[in-house]
DNA sequence: AATGAATGAGAGTTCATTCAT
DNA sequence: CATGAATGAACTCTCATTCAT
């Protein structure tokens, strides 16, 4: 068996954990850590705009740094290399990402209540930071390896809030599902979301998201129920 | 209501029809065309491992010819740019993914049949031809508008196939879903292929493509099956 | 009739008017703009020589730099293409005639004093930047029609100086001449000026600038006393 | 004195002398000199529309190829050099130029008829193929220095003549001037003609063909005339 | 005599990063 | 801590010419 081992621990579904959000540390070259914090602030905030309007390789470090406020020499200060800066995007994104979805759940919601206040609220932040998305999703593979990994293990993050609601589901008897396939559904659900970023330009010209986020999530409650999931589908 | 009027037109599942590939027409400063189709082979494949290794932006055009074993000017006798070699690479891909695919459907086959046969081959195509998908995926953003639009078109009748494939499934009675699903399904479908190229990272570790498929097709297969799908859920 | 309807205005010969020389604005990448002024004269000063010597198309950027001590880079952050330097070069040098012709004139002159001057300065300094005055007239072509057109334009602004003169003569009567001849006469002047640059491999045979000069002068000077001018010659 | 020593000898105006067109021998790979003549008329009537659109420089070899139905290996066949094309479109326009004005010119034809009948063809000419004389007179600095001497003794050879106008008219009495001004009259002449190519863009504003010519024979004609000519212009 | 595919040196231009001030 | 001028390696693409067929 290839499955992973699975230890159905008690968690709660909000809490700091263990999958929470990772920090790649950036040196910087000033000291003033507050000082860090703002500048960077500045710096994403300019360099996204022009990610997502541009993408990553078009967009020069001038031109991130003109709409930052900041001369070059001064942003390079705060930075290592252009890629630090993507890094800087994406870990912001994904941090905002997670906060959103965590605001909505709460310790008391039965695994149903949390799953379906939990999907929705992953569409609407989908939709909400639509492009933002898109960007992580389209150029995190310019980004070094060591810092790609983190990016993807924040991205596992956000995938592992879900498979906690799935765990909390099966153990309060609220979702009906095999325990082998949590890893899965979560993947599903976290790409499902996605989706709506990345063939927008197609699924945008028939569904709303508020049609879109009910149709999947009806499809997906068809999984969550008894059924002949398990089945071994017969060769044809 | 924002979806679109459906014609439930009598088409073989496999069958010619406007769904196919569309094709770009790259402009070349020789003429013979066997031999525009034989270099252009050369350069497809030469690029396409470069491209896979290094990403589009991080390779030269200088490596490419190298690569194809052109000198770089008679390479630009083929192509008038870089990026359409990217173009070329992609449109390549997706003919040999439409064709793998529509290989293994057969006319007489219920809708049953060609969805699982479909969703299982579509399956091994994804795993075969992991990391040029992975390509497609993350480069057509590279693509000049006019170019990216045909790559997106190519994906789209890719993704019709499966709606053909649903919509048989719906009038010969073996699948049950509401036809405002098929759209939505057949894209769900694609994703959750394409979520195998671009999640391989994470899925890897826990899947092999086998179990992969098997365990989709059976969730897929819950979404086809009388169920309470259409029903609305309520406000939690 | 096509000649121009003619106002006589009161005007300064060598005063500041309207005619005087245009700017097109190349923008810079660097701010410090006596820096600009000073890089640029150093880019126009080798870039001339290298021009003369080899022509603008032979002459490669790379050998700009070098001649002007600037590193490639450093030089295009004062520039924006190889045409720039061009326009810059030919701008320079059409400030300079024209400088050189106007400091040489005094509004107490009268018209036959100022024309008689005027046309030895032209001379003189047709002479003095001879292949300067070349470059201009072998390479404007090369400019993209917008800084051609400026270019065209200065060369008016030098050639309406003697249209100027022309004109106070006629109104003190010391030059006779009709006023519809006034801009076929500045412009002749002007060409009998470029004509000892670019006929220079004939002229130099046989003339020395001052030779040349003075027989011009006495040739025109025919053209410039009451004669049988206006008269029609009859068809033969 | 640096006046060349002038010896009036008896020489037909319209004779063929010493004077007239030099050629300068293209080597080609094929024999036969009919064909070489047909092939060469071919090139340089496809390379001189594109020449007078583009330039020589931005015009290519393969352009010209398509432009005259050859092949580029056949017109390779017929020069040896991009710049051997430039140097037979020179040659041809001024062979055309010189044959024009020629066949005007009548050995029995007074000097003043001749200098009328001349100067009034010449400008027909400079009007009819003013986009030729204007490529001529742009384009043969790209020349190799070689080639550049002969086109420009074929532009002497047409200077010379006027020259030999100007000297019947002085023996047989009807045009006044000193010899030693012969030449730079014939150059005057000349460049009055280039005037109307090159000045078009403002010339063309102000004056017909007709106008413009006119004008500038009247200008001349003062010149030709007894007056004081010779007479020292004084210090200013 | 005709062809046209192949060649590759070399063109103009860009831009992430540095470092003296 | 802030600045922005300087750098040059590296990029994509061109095109006159050759030569095997």
């Amino acid at each position: 068996m290839r499955f992973q081992k699975y230890h159905l621990i008690e968690r709660s579904v909000a809490g700091e954990d263990g999958d929470s959000m990772k920090t790649h540390v950036i040196p910087a070259m000033v000291k003033d850590e507050q000082l860090i914090a703002r500048r960077r602030r500045q710096i994403i905030d300019g360099a996204v705009q022009l990610f997502i309007r541009k993408g990553f390789h078009k967009t020069t470090t001038r031109e991130i740094a003109r709409k930052c406020n900041l001369s070059i020499g001064t942003m390079y200060e705060y930075i290592q290399s252009k890629e630090d800066i993507l890094y800087l995007v994406c870990e912001s994104i994904h941090r905002k990402m997670e906060e959103k979805i965590r605001r909505v759940l709460d310790e008391h919601d039965s695994g149903f209540e949390a799953f379906v206040k939990g999907f929705r609220q992953l569409m609407k932040v989908m939709d909400e930071m639509r492009s933002y998305v898109l960007l992580i999703y389209q150029e995190t593979k310019s980004l070094p390896k060591e810092k790609m990994k983190i990016v993807m293990q924040n991205e596992e993050a956000i995938t592992a809030i879900f498979e906690r609601i799935l765990e909390k589901g099966i153990q309060d008897g609220t979702l009906q599902l095999d325990v082998r396939s949590i890893k899965l559904l979560a993947h599903n659900i976290m790409v499902i979301g996605q989706m709506w970023t990345f063939r927008y330009w197609s699924l945008g010209r028939f569904y709303t998201i508020e049609e879109y986020t009910e149709q999947q999530l009806n499809l997906l409650l068809n999984q969550l129920r008894p059924g002949k999931s398990g089945e071994v589908v017969p060769d044809i």
